[in-house]
Parts: structure tokens; C-alpha cells; sequence
DNA sequence: GCCGCGACGGCAACGGGTTGCCATGTATTG
DNA sequence: CAATACATGGCAACCCGTTGCCGTCGCGGC
């Protein structure tokens, strides 16, 4: 028999449940909160007249004493990128397993943008996930001594950090080409505020060293499909047959950039993408790729954060590492052995005996 | 001068503020609610002295007594679908201006999920901008007694609504088609609990008998890849010059599902998406498709929601319509003239005299 | 000199739960 | 049977702002 009397548009509290069921407003909030407190009759009868009142406790006066919204924020760089999806997937179960609330802000790769969201949101959530923040360390360090902040995609020391095994994909690309008979390889660099961007180029520095692969960089370029075609175009003034893009969007504009110019991907340039994202399978040719545990990343992420939040010290040591692995398509294939075939513009233009001298 | 005395860990309340400025508290929370109610220089002074404290007022304190948490819930139906981002990005801008966070949601097209998340986001929001929502009439029009919500791509008695003009977005794919010489039109369904799915097939029969085109519908699928792919092999048990599909997804998946059953696009079959996403343009060939204006979905919907958290009535007659755009790509061609050319699966096979006897 | 008015600031009562502490009643133990 | 322990529920303070109402004060008008 639901209660017709009251008017409809006050919300049912603690206080009105009280009186129906004849205890103290207290024994209300502890059958709620704290039911091991009070005598399960007493608990069953306070919950029957709450459901029959139509209560539902406000999660803003409970945040007020607790200082526990239980929820977090999940702030991500652009969610027009496909990458963050399926991080988004992970963040938001491991959240829900443990009662939270995810609360997703785009920072539309914007520093500035970013930090307003972060501190409208930061006294409203228990935790903050940040994936590829573009904001400055210091700026992270600052939000991290308020709350607790797990990082994602970006290792700064005094933060706990998930990354993904940046240098491990780079050498599995990096060998493949190797494998296929390339003996330069391009590195087409993203937003340079990107942390992955910087490691990225170093380990292809490094995996160059071990297989005696010549690495150079060209960019920064944005990391978008326009990113990708305008790198193209600069690819074309100095050819190579290997590139290796920060990024699939960035990939996918580099192929088609190379073929408008009539290059043909994979007969005359080899190109890989970072993230298999879903459009690398859509493409044609598919995108030779090295994939991220996305889901994974997001889930271990939240997890992490879950128990700062509940107490632990959250290991600020090392970055907790994930595993990659090179997903191999069509964009990808043995170096032409035969360079002379009617495209004079890639005979004799190989780069200079020290490709990688305009390195920072 | 930083005050350095307090423990750092404890936050600063216009208490704080109240002594060391020397006024009540109650001035200090006018001075920043309601400046022109209290001297200009003790105004200032006191956010002199609150800027020196580092003192943040608490939303949430705030809310308890306003009832305004300055947010509004956006959900969507699946982060994973590229549609969204774009909506996102309209809703979060219209949000922006009005002073209001969004807090995103991803319903993972589960009604459940949904309706769960809903419940429990719904007392810390001002308004809900439903997107694609796949709950029940009732359901939302229950969360709208509750709550200011607008309802996005859907059409619901007594509740705001903005959907697109999805019968002049069929009828301009059904012209096209027409044009090229088709005079049939195969209709994949996508998810029938999907609003947009009921109204485009009505549309295209509408269409049809005023173009003289004959229409079918096969499905429903799942409005993924996966879902066109399984749609492609229901297509060639009942062969058609031309589809139209639920959505973008699925109409790659229908073109990759054909081109591997050795079925060509656009020589054998002309297929038409919906919605325009990115990667429309990525595959090969391009995809002919009904844009909607995405950005402004979002946008519009949320500034409407900010006029009934404002106080405005919502006009709940008729729904808000926005206006498409046919894209035509490469997916579409004229009917193939010479149907006996080595592919006699395609001739004699027929449909029929009346293909939509098969409909509801 | 008196009255009225507007500007300004303070008091106190919320809003809706949470929780430390105490009082009571019952069960357990010596 | 007294003494102690425990289960249970109530009281009241607290979290941090907001706001209706009232008192005070200075000023202009008559």
C-alpha cells in the first residue's frame, strides 16, 4: 500500500522512515549502512517501510559526513579516438565490481580543457583515473596529493602508473621489419606532450642499435588521420621503406596520403600502427599493428585505484607494466627488391649515410 | 602568505574563511552565492582572504540544500559505437557554456546496465540526456517525473525528444537508388528494441510506394560488423541489387560479408549505411551513407535539458527534428545491366513478384 | 529632532545522513 | 544471585553550505 498522502515531489528520508516504523532516524541510516548494528528484525521491518515509502538514500548527504561519493572520475584525452573505448569498457567493470560509479570526462586533448574538468570533478569523486593526460607532471602531482590518481599510459615518479610494454612492442615491430628485409625505418611522431610518443622513439633508437636497423624520426604530426596524410607528404620528400606510425589513425592517413601520391603500402613502403584499433582491420590494406590490452589497461587501472581508495599506499615504484603483442596484417611486406621500377623519386634519395642526424 | 598551521589534509570551509576574515560565515557563503548582497569590500577582502586559506566551496555541501549539483548525466548506449563520440562532444560543449559538468554513461546496450546506472547516478544530476536509450517507454517516462530528461533519437509521448529526420534521410537513399536503376530495396535490420530502426524501415516502405521501388526487410542483427557479416549470408540466400542498412556497422560488415562470398560492391550490389561514422570513408570502397548531424544532436538535446533544469516547461508535443544528408560514396552504382555474367546464383533467383510478402 | 528606508551582516534553522557515546535490557559467567 | 559482557537503540553533534528573518546603522526627508 504505497503512501498516497505525502506530496510526491518531496523526497522520502531517513526521518520519514523513521517515524513509520517507529525508531530513532539513526537506526535507519545504520540498517542501511551499518546492518550488522541493529537486530535483523528490526533491520527487515525499517527496509519493508522504506520500500513501501519509496526511500532511496541521497548519495550527496551520505557524501557529505563519509567524504565517499563512490564514484570516480575517468578522464581520457579524446573520445573521438577509438582507443579509449574499450579502456572506458575496462575501467567501468572493474568500477561497478567494486560499487563505484564511473564518471567519464573527455579532455578533447586539451591541457587547458583538462585541468578545468579535473578540478570541477575532483572534490566529487574519491579517484581519478587519468589516461594519456596531456597535463604537465607537476600538474598531476599537485591533483595527486588531493586524491587519489592512478596514471595511465605515462610513467611520472611519486604517481602509481599502469603502461603498456611500449619498448617491447616497438623491438617486435622493429624485428619484423627487419625480418622482411628493411634496413631504415621511419618513426612518424605524435603529440610531443605524449608520453608514449617519447618512449616510442626511444625504443626504436634502441632496437635499431641491437638489429642494426638506422632509425629517424619525422613530426610531430597530430595524431589523427590528417596527422597521417600530412606526414605522407614529408615521407615523400624523404622516402623510406619502413614506417612506423605513433599511432593507427596516424597509419591509416599515411597510407592513404602514399597512395593519393601513387606509392604503393605494402609493395613500396611498409607501414605499422600502434593500438589495433578497429578500423586497422578495415582498411585496405588491413593495418599491420602492435595491440594494447586496452580493456585490461582501463580494468587495472580502476583496480589500482580502488584500493588507494580503500586505503592502501598505492605503489608509487615502478610502473606496473602490460603486456603488447604485434598483430600483423597487409600493410606490411618483404622491401622491394627492385627499387629501379619506374619511381625515379625513390632511387638515389635514399637519406643521407646517417639518417637519424636531425635527431633531437 | 600561506597558512601553513592547519594540517594540509583537513579542507578549508567558509569557516575558516568566516574567522579569519573576521565576518559570520553566512557572509562568506553570500559573498561568493550572492556578491551584490554584501559590501563589495568585504567581498573582496573575504575572497582575498579565501584565496590566501586555498579554500574551494564543496559542490556537494552546496547541493544538499540547492538541490543543484550543476551536472547532468549524458548516456549512451555503447561507448564502442563511433556515433556517440561526436554527440558527446556536442552535449559536453552545450554543457560547458551553461556552467554544467557531463557525466557520461555507457549503457553497453543493456537495458539493465542502463536502467541500473540511471537509478543511481539520477538524485546526483539535474537532467538526464538519454541517447539512444534501450529502456522501456515507461521506464524513462518514469525517470522523467523524476528528473528534467531529454530522450535523443527517439520519439516518446510526454517527454522532450530530438531525433533526426530519418524519413527524409531514407527516402533520399531510396531516391539515389532509384536513380541508379534499382528497383528493389532490401532493408537489414538492426536491434528491435532501436527506435531509429522501426521508423527507417517505415520510411523506406513509405518511400517505396511512392518511388516505385519494392522493399523487403531481412533481420534483425546485431548493429555490428559481426551482425552485417551474418546479414551477407542471409543476403545472398535472397539475392538483391540493392541494401539498405540499419547502420554503418553493418553495412561494412554486409560489404565485407559479400566481397568474401565473391559478391562484388558496387557491381553486384549497392549498399547504403546510416550515420556517417569515420571510418565510412576508411573502407574500400567508400560507403554511401545517411549523415546526421551529430554535433548538433548532442548539442541541442543538452541545451534544451538546460532550459527545463532552468525551469522551463519542456516542450513535450512534437519531438525536435534535425535536418540529414546523403553521402554518396563509392558502395553505391548503378544497377548492373548484364546480370548473366558468370554469377548464376544471381539470376533467376529472384525474389518473388512480391517481395515484402515476408513482412510484418 | 524624528521617522522611514535601504544596505549590510549575523543568527539560527535547515538539508539528509553518519557516528561516538551512553542507557537500557538481556544473556552469560562465577 | 551478583557481576560482567554484549546486543540494541537513542541522543546529539557533526559534515558544509544556504537562506529567511531580524537587528543595526547611516542617511535623507520633513
Amino acid at each position: 500500500m504505497p503512501d498516497h498522502t505525502r506530496p510526491p515531489d518531496k523526497r522520502v528520508t531517513i526521518y520519514d522512515v523513521a517515524v513509520e516504523a517507529a525508531v530513532s532516524p539513526s537506526t535507519v541510516s545504520r540498517a542501511f549502512s551499518r546492518p550488522s548494528r541493529v537486530n535483523s528484525e528490526t533491520a527487515e521491518r525499517i527496509r519493508q517501510v522504506a520500500e513501501r515509502l519509496g526511500y532511496r538514500t541521497n548519495p550527496l548527504a551520505r557524501a557529505l559526513t563519509t567524504s565517499r561519493t563512490q564514484m570516480i572520475a575517468l578522464v581520457i584525452a579524446d573520445i573521438t579516438n577509438p582507443v579509449y573505448a574499450e579502456i572506458v569498457r575496462g575501467a567501468q567493470e572493474a568500477a561497478t565490481d567494486g560499487e563505484y560509479t564511473t564518471v567519464l570526462i573527455d579532455a578533447q586533448e586539451s591541457d587547458r580543457r583538462e585541468r578545468a574538468a579535473v578540478e570541477r570533478t575532483m572534490s566529487t569523486v574519491d579517484g581519478i583515473v587519468l589516461a594519456s593526460s596531456r597535463m604537465s607532471d607537476s600538474a598531476i602531482r599537485m591533483f595527486a596529493k588531493q586524491r587519489p590518481v592512478v596514471v595511465l599510459n605515462r610513467a611520472i615518479a611519486d604517481v602509481p602508473c599502469v603502461v603498456t610494454d611500449n619498448p617491447r612492442g616497438v623491438r617486435r615491430a622493429a624485428e619484423h621489419l627487419g625480418e622482411l628485409g628493411h634496413d631504415h625505418i621511419t618513426y612518424v611522431a605524435g603529440p610531443q606532450a605524449s608520453w608514449p610518443n617519447g618512449i616510442r622513439w626511444r625504443s626504436l633508437l634502441e632496437a635499431g642499435m641491437e638489429l642494426e636497423i638506422k632509425v629517424r624520426q619525422i613530426g610531430p604530426f597530430s595524431p589523427t588521420m590528417d596527422g597521417g596524410e600530412r606526414a605522407a607528404q614529408e615521407l615523400c620528400a624523404r622516402p623510406t621503406t619502413a614506417v612506423l606510425a605513433f599511432n593507427d589513425q596516424m597509419a591509416i592517413g599515411i597510407i592513404r596520403g602514399l597512395s593519393r601520391m601513387g606509392v604503393n603500402v605494402p609493395g613500396d613502403v611498409s607501414v605499422v600502427g600502434f593500438d589495433n584499433i578497429l578500423a586497422a582491420d578495415l582498411v585496405t590494406p588491413g593495418l599491420t599493428t602492435v595491440a594494447a590490452p586496452l580493456y585490461a589497461e582501463g580494468s587495472a587501472a580502476t583496480r589500482h585505484l580502488l584500493t588507494m581508495i580503500a586505503g592502501a599506499p598505492g605503489h608509487t615504484g615502478r610502473p606496473m607494466v602490460l603486456p603488447v603483442r604485434l598483430v600483423v596484417r597487409q600493410s606490411t611486406a618483404a622491401r622491394n627488391p627492385s627499387p629501379g621500377r619506374a619511381r625515379p623519386q625513390w632511387v638515389g634519395q635514399r637519406p643521407a649515410s646517417n639518417p637519424a642526424a636531425h635527431l633531437p
